[in-house]
DNA sequence: AACTCTTCCAACCGCGGGACT
DNA sequence: GAGTCCCGCGGTTGGAAGAGT
């Protein structure tokens, strides 16, 4: 029944690699080709490590062609629009790479490239605490993953660098940017599933504004509200919190003004003053008001 | 010079799914 | 069919190196 465990974890040597345990991977794999069983390997050929640090130290390091540092900016692209489509699936990203391991371009990811799209590691743990503590007193609606909050902003972020409900289509209950044009402007089409919308007028609260909405779309009906708030973390930075609850569903959404990074040169930046950011966040709050009034 | 803080990256850990017995 | 193992993956950690004070 079953097999025997793979190595015994108390006699294995971890840490760095030395040249010499090295080279008798290589040699082995040079010699044999591909490796059939990694757990094996170490008792083949007298390395004190475990089958799955060789395999890792192969893939990541030893083997032929390895690219280490030195992202282009085309491969910045690549990494920045697959993790936009995908998330964080290192491997399927490193397979559109040749010569890029799934690890350096996940440290690649963590240490540079998020910082240099998103912000500073302060600006963007501020950004995932508030986000991350979504949540209602069934614990139905879930936190978004780390991931799935870095490719919100990282989208909105690269899709315009002025942002409007009018077109913010990730905003919208599942329908398509047309329909919810349709809906929005109360008009009937023909030909079209979207028979028309009704909100209440926003209204001013402390934060920010709410209004409930209504969205008919043959044959379901979608109702629920729209919230949204002001944001400011300790450092000064401001932004817009949009929770939308639709039919049930909760989803929140975060838009911070981007700090500009003198140090690193800032490589994307939305709005580089303070005072542009307060333009930027009354333009949203204006559009929120108008778009409950033309509902 | 000495200390602290930050950045970077190699390596480890734990898990899920498929393969094996 | 059940139990166990192996592979591959993504998340996390530890420590070296560099920067700042």
């Amino acid at each position: 029944m079953g097999r025997a465990p793979c190595c015994e974890k108390e006699k294995v040597k971890k840490g760095p690699w030395s040249p010499e345990e090295d080279e008798k991977l290589k040699s082995y794999i040079h010699l044999h080709g591909t490796v059939s069983n990694w757990i094996a390997l170490p008792h083949k050929i007298g390395l004190k490590r475990c089958g799955k640090s060789c395999r890792l130290r192969w893939l990541n390091y030893l083997r032929p062609n390895i690219k280490h540092g030195g992202f282009s900016e085309e491969e910045d692209n690549i990494i920045c629009s697959l993790f936009i489509s995908i998330g964080s699936r290192w491997s399927i990203i490193a397979a559109q790479l040749p010569g890029r391991t799934d690890n350096d371009i996940k440290n690649y990811w963590n240490t540079r490239l998020k910082k240099k799209l998103l912000g500073t590691p302060k600006q963007y743990f501020s950004n995932i605490n508030k986000l991350s503590y979504h949540g209602d007193s069934r614990g139905t609606a879930q936190a978004l993953t780390n991931s799935a909050i870095e490719r919100l902003q990282l989208q909105m972020q690269l899709q315009q660098s002025t942002f409007s409900f009018n077109n913010a289509s990730t905003l919208w209950p599942p329908m398509s940017v047309e329909e919810v044009k349709v809906a929005r402007t109360g008009q009937l089409a023909n030909n079209n599933h979207v028979d028309g919308a009704s909100c209440s007028v926003a209204t001013p609260t402390l934060e920010g504004y709410a209004m409930n909405c209504t969205l008919m779309k043959s044959p379901t009906v979608s109702s629920g509200s729209m919230e949204l708030g002001r944001l400011e973390d300790g450092g000064g930075r401001r932004g817009v919190e949009f929770v939308k609850e639709m039919d049930g569903s909760k989803e929140s959404l975060y838009w911070w003004g981007y700090d500009f990074d003198a140090k690193s040169g800032g490589a994307t930046k939305l709005w580089e003053t303070a005072a542009s950011v307060d333009v930027q966040l009354e333009g949203i709050f204006k559009d929120f008001e108008q778009l409950s009034h033309s509902l």
